[in-house]
DNA sequence: GACATTAATGGAAATGATTTTCATTAACTA
DNA sequence: TAGTTAATGAAAATCATTTCCATTAATGTC
């Protein structure tokens, strides 16, 4: 995997643009966020923090999980198992944009860029359109596919 | 609104088929969820159902609508106010298909139909890609957009 | 139509994720 | 370095949903 570069942070800028403060806690969080490949629950990211900084809250991990929604560098999914998941929306390395394919069986969940572009050009031209017409400012979507993956089928 | 066409409902063949039996609060619910054009939640249709049926249990509703989604005749939503909200998939009606656009600050939730060809074709292109690549059985997808309504905006 | 079988029900209690409360701590600013 | 106040953490509260289990009623059979 490659290193992080040096110097503070890419998020710095945004948290202090807004006067929000950089913490401990904040930064562990973050940290997670951005070395895993997975959807993780609120837990399941107080668990990984508590690793690095084993004085950090479950409260806390909810609160900034909420705030970085709010700005925009976290998207949260539901995937059914009734849970949210947090996945970082982008970040220094640009993650690929992806979407999901849940298996309602088993819960897999499936991160697919194939058709990507097609879809976000497809988005694209919706959100512009829905914009208008409902006055709305779109900041966000989510498209995802159900089904039953092969491993659950042959069960 | 267009009166019931007479005779045993629509969905009675439906259930019969796969041997589930039909009961007093299943014919409640079903008739609270075709005879509105909300999302409402488990709660809501409860207390529908109450007025029609008052012996029928929060319990009850809450299993049947689960039912309902696993054998297609319901979707299941999150708008991200923390309860799950139902609505029926068709009917004999054959309600519009449409998507939704929720407002991320009062959770109002728009449906539209806009674009929906365009996105339906879409879909069922990229359904068909992921179910051959992926081994998906896809039977289900969601697409929403979210944003800040007019009315929030301008508050 | 009465009967047997068993799916379906309802109320209470349990669960579990998320939020609230509030006294304490620690970032940032002057 | 001190003052201001946003941020924190632990415990308690909330609230949607699920589980348990004794009871009821829908369906097929005689």
């Amino acid at each position: 995997m490659m290193r992080d570069s040096p110097g503070p942070p890419w998020w710095h800028g945004r948290f202090r643009g807004r006067g929000y403060r950089i913490t401990v806690a904040r930064e562990a969080i973050l940290d997670v966020l951005s070395h895993t490949e997975e959807h993780l629950s609120a837990e399941e990211v107080y668990l990984a923090v508590h690793e690095i900084q084993p004085n950090v809250g479950l409260t806390t991990v909810y609160r900034t999980l909420e705030l970085l929604v709010q700005m925009g560098l976290v998207f949260k999914f539901d995937f059914g198992d009734g849970r949210a998941r947090y996945e970082l929306s982008q970040g220094p390395k640009g993650i690929r944009h992806h979407h999901h394919l849940v298996c309602t069986d088993c819960g897999r969940v499936i991160d697919y860029t194939d058709f990507i572009d097609d879809e976000v050009e497809l988005l694209g031209r919706t959100e512009r359109g829905l914009s208008e017409k409902f006055k709305f400012k779109i900041t966000n979507h989510v498209i995802q596919f159900y089904g039953q993956c092969d491993r659950c089928r042959n069960k």
